[in-house]
RNA sequence: GGAGGGGUGGCAGAGCGGUCAAAUGCAACGGACUGUAAAUCCGUCGACUUCGGUCUACGAAAGUUCAAAUCUUUCCCCCUCCA
């Protein structure tokens, strides 16, 4: 398998994306008949629109659908939102919440958005295209479904699936509906065969079981071969998976978190991540990354500034990216205060309460953690820790019109005095 | 429908009348050491506080008691087995 033809396999083999594909060869050969006859592929990716906004822990696969359009294939998108009426049973224990219409319809939106920033949209031949299941299932008749879909399936081998075979062996509950799960996402796969030719599904490795679902169906409804193929799921040494800072997820849309808090989460990879991440979640040539990751101690910080450069370079674009990373150099190295840290404008800050100061920025979430802080020397005024926890704030504090507060060692942030 | 077992802090999971703002573990946060890393060590981890305390919390509501997460009743939800 270390042999493939097609640009698109052997760029997924390089930088890691690479975790199982139900038929190597396969797939290889369709796809290299597509990059010469310059004829694009279909493929697909889908995700439930549970939230508003994706997160870094859903990158690998639009890293992986972005490749896919630059090499020239067409990828769609898709929502969705009959499943998400549902909820996928794979890797969790409890049923989803269902949602209301009208989430439902800010949180496509949101995910149109996030789409966007890894795929270009468009009507050319291999630009990404949304499309949304609920379309299809909306007016789908039940018995007719069963009659057309459910025979295909033998619940024997429905029950062996992971998804299912965990959580009946964890004693977990499992509901009829999640049962049904997997049957709609194999007919969504069948679906966007018949009405984009597509013959591609591109996900995490979670996803194997309801890939599977649509390239069976395919095969014994259409008899036709679809292809699924997977990326092994990202974590950090500690084996934990990526995506989370400070409990938060790190979100790709920037209504939910400012580009700089997005470079700093790439700024602060551990090492051992190093390598690995400029693989997967920046465009830059393998040679490049090579080279980056071949440096050793303090050298290294160096290839986490361009990773964190370049990953937000690509979901925030560039300008975002510089000015994150001058705010950055700023704090960081010049022990400055950078221009685009939090800010919080006051009409004066004469006689401001610090502790109130560090509250109204949002790094702590209550007086009495803020007292606990400063106890334990964790908040600093202008790079000085705090002593007194009823200081005031006063003229004489200011620098430049503002004033530098830090919580720790990485959360800073600016109060400025309305002049 | 019947019989049993449950619902405790971000999660997991003890407690089963006062000494419980609630063990322990994980996660998280601060400090030290460093490189805005990892590992390690120390500390913190409901809210408010004039630091004496005050308030809100153990599914919901009512009750017993000087005193309830702990007992009683009703309700809601979940699980297991049987039909």
């Amino acid at each position: 398998m270390s042999n493939f033809k097609s640009l698109f396999l052997n760029i997924m083999l390089e930088r890691g994306f690479y975790n199982q594909c139900t038929n190597d060869d396969g797939f290889d050969a369709y796809l290299y008949e597509c990059e010469k006859s310059g004829k694009p592929a279909v493929g697909y990716l889908g995700s439930d629109p549970t939230g508003d906004s994706l997160h870094v822990g859903h990158i690998v696969p639009l890293m992986m659908m972005r490749w896919f359009q630059k090499c020239g294939h067409k990828p769609l998108t898709l929502v969705g939102g009959a499943t998400a009426r549902i909820g996928d049973p794979s890797g969790k224990d409890k049923l989803r919440p269902f949602l209301d219409e009208e989430t439902l319809q800010h949180n496509i939106k949101g995910l149109k958005k996030s789409f966007s920033k890894f795929l270009k949209f468009g009507d050319g031949a291999n630009d990404a295209q949304m499309v949304d299941n609920w379309d299809w299932f909306k007016d789908i008749n039940y018995l007719s479904f069963l009659r057309d879909i459910g025979t295909y399936y033998s619940v024997n081998r429905m029950l062996t699936m992971d998804s299912v075979k965990t959580r009946l062996e964890r004693e977990q509950p499992m509901s009829f509906l999640e049962f049904n799960y997997m049957l709609l996402q194999g007919y969504d796969f069948c679906q966007l065969y018949n009405t984009y030719g597509c013959r591609a599904q591109i996900a995490g490795s979670d996803q194997w079981g309801n890939i599977t679902s649509g390239t069976e169906l395919g095969r014994r409804k259409y008899d036709v071969e679809l292809f699924g193929f997977t990326s092994p799921i990202i974590t950090d040494s500690n084996g934990k998976k990526m995506g989370k800072s400070e409990g938060n997820a790190v979100w790709i849309n920037e209504e939910k978190l400012s580009s700089y808090d997005y470079y700093q989460y790439f700024r602060n990879i551990g090492d051992a991540e190093v390598g690995k991440c400029l693989r997967i979640y920046t465009d830059l040539p393998m040679d490049e990354v090579r080279r980056l990751e071949a440096l050793k101690d303090k050298e290294i910080n160096e290839a986490k500034k361009i990773l964190a450069f370049e990953a937000t370079k690509i979901c925030r674009g560039e300008a975002e990216a510089i000015a994150a990373q001058n705010t950055a150099i700023q704090t960081f190295e010049q022990g400055e205060a950078g221009g685009n840290l939090p800010t919080i404008d006051v009409p004066s800050i004469e006689g401001l309460p610090v502790i109130d100061a560090f509250l109204q920025l949002g790094f702590v979430a209550s007086k009495g953690e803020a007292r606990r802080l400063i106890k334990q020397a964790g908040l600093k005024l202008n790079d000085a820790p705090i002593v007194d926890e009823n200081y005031k704030l006063s003229a004489a504090d200011l620098v430049n019109g503002q004033v530098k507060l830090s919580q720790g060692k990485k959360k800073h942030g600016l109060i400025k005095q309305a002049s």
